[in-house]
DNA sequence: TTTTCGTAACTGGTCCTACCATTCGACCAC
DNA sequence: GTGGTCGAATGGTAGGACCAGTTACGAAAA
């Protein structure tokens, strides 16, 4: 029988991952659900499996970003699906400012499409809330407002474009960047984000996708300057 | 005291995160450490924690693609970081088939720009690696070698291009799509991939970064409909 | 001698119980 | 009210016992 068809033998998963499996469908299926879940004792029993499986389930959950564990306050039900990204890109590239680089590169590759697509599909919500984040950042007093205002005008363009993924990555940049800052490498925050912001929003409440694409690749190449960046560092 | 600064209190981490990053600072730095790690009852004895916690930090770096633990044969270590990226991707765009449209956008995005820059930086060997996946992709046979000499060929793009995170997110795109390949959700491979490789390989040999990039778009567009997609999904 | 095959000794997987550490809320003294 | 104290609930850690695959070695068969 050497030239029979031999199926794949699929072993029986590990108990662990049929308990994360039903565990993610319930929090999938149920996104209302409450967003606290049972005591790991109780819910060990309910699914009838011992606490250290439960555990080693929820664990594992907490790391996709699905869960937060807390000790003495239970586990919460979150969507942070960007933090295993951000983990794996910590150890990538574990130096902090070759990251940074590579991520604004990748930046800079994904976030003109962003506004091409946005400018193209955008609906009358998603166009509003581009527009809120820009009157954020008009009204922003001090550096932190600044910076939250520029990332959720980013983010809104991000998730008008559609495509889940970009966003993805996109929040993971954030993420990181933030991290960075706390640890004492920052950056500043340009006076010309404003007029560039403006010109990208305005292509894209007009339609003009070739023209918001442009004006986002001009704004990411001139913003990388802030970050310590060279526009070579990025597009080249 | 409205004014002031407040530090967050760091919370000291728990015993499973510090294993945790005893064990990943142990891998990073010593990549040519014995592939395999003790037993974990003998591990666990040496780093002077419980099994229980032992267990849970070696799932974790499992998770994390550092680690492959298989019962009864012990527990490798390997370099797998782009499995929670694809991990993430899946739970992010539970729809195989809107999945994958999202990720060749993606690839849309950033290969074109690999292409560029490999054009730029690519060192003798790494362009001796692009020509021999050619080589490859010419000398195929079946529709399976074909797939792999496709990957290889824009993997070693990836690599020239000196961007590792735009390397590990095509890495998790050809995991993703070998999975669905697996279940039965396959595309071809047109005979037009050979003549468009050597545009792209031609290009990048003669440093044009240019057309390199064009060179690649247009090949994107083209391969999405051996996948079942239009070049509208994918360029708007 | 060579091959086959069963067993023993690993390995990780699961379960159980007990106890520690943190959090939160109810209650009490001021 | 304000602040402190204590107890209940929660997750964190520990250690032991046993189950379930995997491998290696030696005995039995060819």
């Amino acid at each position: 029988m050497t030239g029979a068809s031999f199926e794949y033998i699929l072993r029986s998963p590990t108990l662990v991952e049929k308990v994360c499996q039903q565990l993610a469908a319930m929090l999938r299926v149920d996104p209302g659900h409450e967003a606290k879940l049972p005591a790991e004792r109780e819910l060990a029993v309910k699914l009838g499996v011992s606490r250290n499986v439960l555990r080693e389930a929820t664990k594992r959950l907490e790391l996709q970003g699905l869960l937060e564990i807390r000790q003495g306050q239970g586990t919460r039900v979150v969507d942070r699906l960007h933090k295993p990204i951000s983990a794996s890109l910590e150890l990538l590239v574990p130096k902090e400012k070759e990251r940074m680089r590579q991520l604004f590169q990748v930046r800079y590759m994904i976030e003109p499409h962003n506004a091409q697509r946005a400018a193209q599909h955008a609906t009358r919500s998603q166009m509003k809330r581009i527009e809120a984040a820009h009157d954020c950042l008009l009204a922003a007093s001090n550096a932190e407002a600044l910076v939250v205002a520029d990332m959720e005008f980013h983010r809104a363009i991000a998730d008008a474009s559609g495509n889940q993924i970009a966003r993805l990555l996109l929040e993971s940049l954030a993420e990181l960047r933030e991290a960075s800052h706390a640890k004492g490498y920052r950056g500043r925050t340009s006076d010309r984000t404003e007029d560039e912001h403006l010109v990208i929003l305005t292509a894209i409440r007009d339609r003009q996708s070739e023209a918001a694409r442009r004006a986002m690749e001009k704004h990411l190449l001139r913003a990388s300057e802030d970050l310590g960046f060279s526009a070579q560092d990025i597009s080249e």
